[in-house]
Formats: C-alpha cells, sequence, structure tokens
RNA sequence: GCGGGUGUAACUCAAUGGUAGAGUUCCAGCCUUCCAAGCUGGCUACGUGGGUUCGAUUCCCAUCACCCGCUCCA
C-alpha cells in the first residue's frame, strides 16, 4: 500500500467537495481569510474541542472553564498593551513600492542603540528624516509618511458618538481569563495554583498569506491559563509543554511531525516562550504555545482598573498577584493539522486508489453508516440507522453501489460502515467494516452499539 | 497593502463578438448479494458592476476572489 503526501490543494478540495469546509461568503465572490465550517466540519472541529475540553478541564481538578464576551471594555485593551502595542508603524518606499516597518527601520539603522518602542510616529519620522535612512530594498529615501496599521478590529458601541464608543473585537481571548481571575477563585473556592480555560473567537485584522484555515482573521482559541506562585512557575511551564504534547498525540498526531521551537525574541511580558510546531504541507508552522507570562498581565489590570489582584494564601496569609503559564492553542490550526494528518491516498491491489481520512475514531465526525446491500432493504436498514443515531453521529446511504458508499465515508472518516444485507431479516446480524483495517466482522445488532462506544472512546 | 498572473457547472477542461459543449460528481429510475460496475433520464456555469457595440462570456475599465512573489504575523 502506498501513502503519498497530501498537499494543500487536494485537502481544500476534499474539504469543500465533501461538506468539511467551505470558502467563507462563496455566493458573492468570497471574503478573503475567512471559511465556513460545513455539516461534516463542525462535527470534526466540536469533536476537537470536546477533547480538548475534557482533557483541560473535566479530567483537571484544578481547572475550571469559562465563556468570556467577545467585546470587552476597551480600557481592557489599554491594560493588556494592545491599544499601543499591537500594531505596526508603516512606510512604503515610493520607489519600490515595497513596505518596511519605521520600528525596524531604525532599531537597525542605530545597531539597537535606539528603542522605537519609545517613539511616537512623529519621533520616529524626524529620526527617519534626520539619518535619511533608506529604503533596505533599493537604497532610496523617498518614504511615505508614517501609517499605523492596527491589529483590532474595531467597532462601536451605540449610535451615537462613535469616538466615545469605539470598542474592539477581542484580538486575544486571554484577557477574558484573565479579568475573571478573582471571580473564578473566589466562586469556584479555588487555590492556586489552579486553571481557567476557555475556548473561544478572537479576532486579527492582518494581511495574510493563504494557506487556507491556518491563519485567517477570525479564529478561534483554545486557552488555559495556569496561576501559581512565583518560583513554580518553571516547573509548571515544562508541565505544560508536556500536557500539551500528549495532548496533541492522544488525538492523532504522530510525534515525529510535531517538535518544541523556542522563541528567539520574547514578546515584551514573557519570561519563556516556546511553540509547539507541526510539519504542515507548507512547512513547519506554530500550533500552539506556551508562555511564561510571569505576573505581568495581573499587574496591569490591578493598575488600569485600580481593583485588587492579588490571592491570598490561606496557608501562609500572604498576598501576591500570581504568575501566569499560558497555554494556548489554535482550533482552527489543530483542526487543519488532524485533517493534513488524517489524509491519505491509497493504492488498492486491484490499482485503484481511494482516500481515506484516518481520523481517531473519537475525533472522526460521523461514528458509523448505516449501507443497506440493496434497496428493498432498506426498510430494515432505516430502523438501524433510527436507532445508532440517537448515540453517535451516524449516517445513511442507499444511494449507488455498496462500494462506492464505502468510498464516501472513507472520504470523510467514518470509522465503522454497517451493512444490512439479507441474512440480516433472517438472524439480526450485520456486517461492520472497519476503515483502517478494511477487514469485516459480522455482529449481532444488539451488540452494535456497545461495540462502537468501545471504540470510539476518548 | 504593493507587483505579476488567473477567473466558464460541485470538480477538470472546451468553444465562441450573435448567450455555451464534454468527462467526472450529484439526483431519479432500471439493474445489482460487500469495495468508485452497467443502462436510461435529469439538475447545474461565462465572479460582480460599468463602458464600447445593433449585440459582450469574448474587447476595455473598475471591483471582488484566488494563485505566485513581497510585506505583515504575540
Amino acid at each position: 500500500m502506498d501513502k503519498k503526501a497530501v498537499t494543500m490543494d487536494k485537502l481544500v478540495a476534499l474539504c469543500k467537495n465533501r461538506g468539511l469546509i467551505f470558502q467563507g461568503s462563496e455566493i458573492y465572490g468570497g471574503m478573503g481569510n475567512t471559511w465556513d465550517y460545513g455539516p461534516v466540519g463542525v462535527e470534526l472541529k466540536n469533536n476537537i474541542k470536546r477533547a480538548w475540553w475534557k482533557k483541560f478541564v473535566q479530567e483537571s481538578d484544578n481547572s475550571f472553564g469559562i465563556d468570556a464576551a467577545i467585546l470587552m471594555n476597551s480600557r481592557v485593551w489599554d491594560a493588556s498593551g494592545h491599544t499601543t502595542s499591537f500594531s505596526d508603524p508603516q512606510m512604503d518606499c515610493k520607489n519600490c513600492k515595497t513596505r518596511s516597518r519605521a520600528d525596524n527601520l531604525i532599531e537597525a539603522h542605530s545597531k539597537g542603540k535606539v528603542n522605537p518602542d519609545l517613539m511616537s510616529n512623529e519621533e520616529m519620522q524626524n529620526y527617519i528624516a534626520e539619518h535619511k535612512v533608506a529604503c533596505p530594498k533599493c537604497g532610496a529615501f523617498n518614504w511615505t509618511p508614517i501609517r499605523q496599521f492596527n491589529l483590532m478590529f474595531e467597532t462601536s458601541r451605540g449610535v451615537t458618538d462613535e469616538n466615545q464608543n469605539k470598542i474592539y473585537l477581542r484580538p486575544e481571548t486571554a484577557q477574558g481569563e484573565f479579568v475573571n481571575f478573582l471571580n473564578v477563585q473566589r466562586t469556584m473556592r479555588a487555590k492556586v495554583p489552579f486553571g481557567i480555560a476557555q475556548i473561544g473567537k478572537a479576532f486579527r485584522n492582518e494581511i495574510t498569506p493563504g494557506n487556507f484555515t491556518f491563519r485567517t482573521i477570525e479564529f478561534e482559541q483554545m486557552e488555559h491559563q495556569l496561576f501559581c506562585k512565583e518560583g513554580q512557575d518553571h516547573e509548571f511551564y515544562d508541565e505544560y509543554k508536556q500536557k500539551a504534547f500528549n495532548f496533541l498525540t492522544s488525538i492523532g498526531i504522530s510525534a515525529e511531525h510535531l517538535r518544541f521551537k523556542d522563541h528567539d525574541k520574547l514578546a515584551f511580558y514573557a519570561k519563556a516562550a516556546c511553540d509547539i510546531q507541526y510539519l504542515y504541507p507548507m512547512g513547519w508552522q506554530e500550533l500552539n504555545g506556551i508562555h511564561n507570562r510571569t505576573n505581568h498581565d495581573l499587574s496591569r489590570h490591578q493598575e488600569f482598573s485600580g481593583k485588587p489582584m492579588q490571592y491570598l494564601d490561606p496557608y501562609t496569609n500572604e498576598k501576591y498577584i500570581p504568575y501566569v503559564v499560558e497555554y494556548s492553542i489554535g482550533a482552527d490550526r489543530l483542526t487543519l493539522a488532524i485533517l493534513c494528518e488524517a489524509y491519505e491516498e491509497e493504492t488498492l491491489e486491484n490499482g485503484e486508489t481511494r482516500v481515506v481520512m484516518h481520523f481517531a475514531p473519537s475525533i472522526a465526525p460521523y461514528k458509523v453508516a448505516v449501507l443497506p446491500l440493496q434497496k428493498n432493504l432498506n426498510e430494515k436498514a432505516m430502523q438501524v440507522y433510527k436507532d445508532l443515531c440517537k448515540d453517535f453521529m451516524c449516517s445513511y446511504d442507499e444511494a449507488g453501489s455498496i462500494g462506492k458508499r464505502y468510498r464516501r465515508q472513507d472520504e470523510i472518516g467514518t470509522p465503522y460502515c454497517v451493512t444490512i444485507d439479507f441474512e440480516t431479516l433472517e438472524n439480526n446480524t450485520v456486517t461492520l467494516r472497519d476503515r483502517d483495517t478494511m477487514e469485516q466482522v459480522r455482529l449481532n445488532i444488539s451488540d452494535l452499539k456497545n461495540y462502537i462506544q468501545e471504540k470510539i472512546k476518548f
């Protein structure tokens, strides 16, 4: 059996053809960098999210889930630093049309002696004018003025006085966890160290390259913030690196396609940062991040809100602002990685090929398909379907040859196909065919549920 | 956002200044006892908006989307 490497083109085509992922707003010509999950895709993504939630909330005795609002008080973004630093000062070279970041130019020109982060746009512009900083590509000195490109989507609250009511779609979910730190701690009677988890959408107005759902302007994050005492942070940082890795392999990603990658350059708030990368068709790319954020976020919220963000240690009566170890993974990126990982084009003994999505049964969109061998078996097959669909996502297909129906299920990664034949009418047994091994077993209908249930456990 | 390219059906591809054909897919019927069989029939397209023209899918402009390169990327 032959395994061919997946390409993004093939994956996009399969996703479109089999109801996993469609281009956003397709009938209007599309909307760049947005994608809609279809009937099959939403099952897959939901299963992935459920698996994550189970691991990081349900099975964790000191973690709690929340679902915070996407729209937050603008002051949140002042405190987080996004209002000032989540935007890039950019200039275009009028000569060669390339774009450069003013801060990067200044940093390079001054060989790191000048810190552009402390400069206003005007100061940066003056610096570039004074020192005649040239375009790194063509050497010309012919810049447009600096334009600020803020990566946060803006909208407004209310119908009057827009400037007063400017608010943002959250560019990350993390602040929802931070601002609710004390609410969760108090209501859950949580003791540090404990975690807050959230799955939710975030929005970034980025200029994005393609690569399907890898980078989109609207995306879903799965995050876990672990609050701990200073000094424990290193230990938890290492622990969550390992937990994150183990989770990925547990839902079917091969360890050879994963690697740790420490950040060379740390963000201003971080003490340590590490990505787990996945080997996508376009190369190694970030799938999830672990950051030691210190007590930066809670301290900033204490400063900006004027509300204490301290934790009172009941054993030592010590008051302190906890450190945060953040574990963050993109639900869409993970779904994409799972799709890449599952894709297989098999060449069969008779020379034909079949495309199979080898999802782990626990996250497969549909768990089982019911296929009557002939149309005059439909009634019996429908009975079996009606029963199974109470427990699993179950598909029913009576159109076309049996082989064709197997292939349809292979393409959406349904782990089990149940075939109803004439023997079924006599003794209530069915053929159950395994997607991965292609092996068939004969089972009594009454044993079907337990058999499948056992196989699809998380 | 910049430069270049592309845009005909769900997919792959034709033809044409006088409104478009095919294969695959899909749907229906017949046939069919376990891996894309066969036969018959059917649905579906010139990205959008302007302009030129008697007439535009075709020529021109704009726009949108996609691809390649740059840029951007907590």
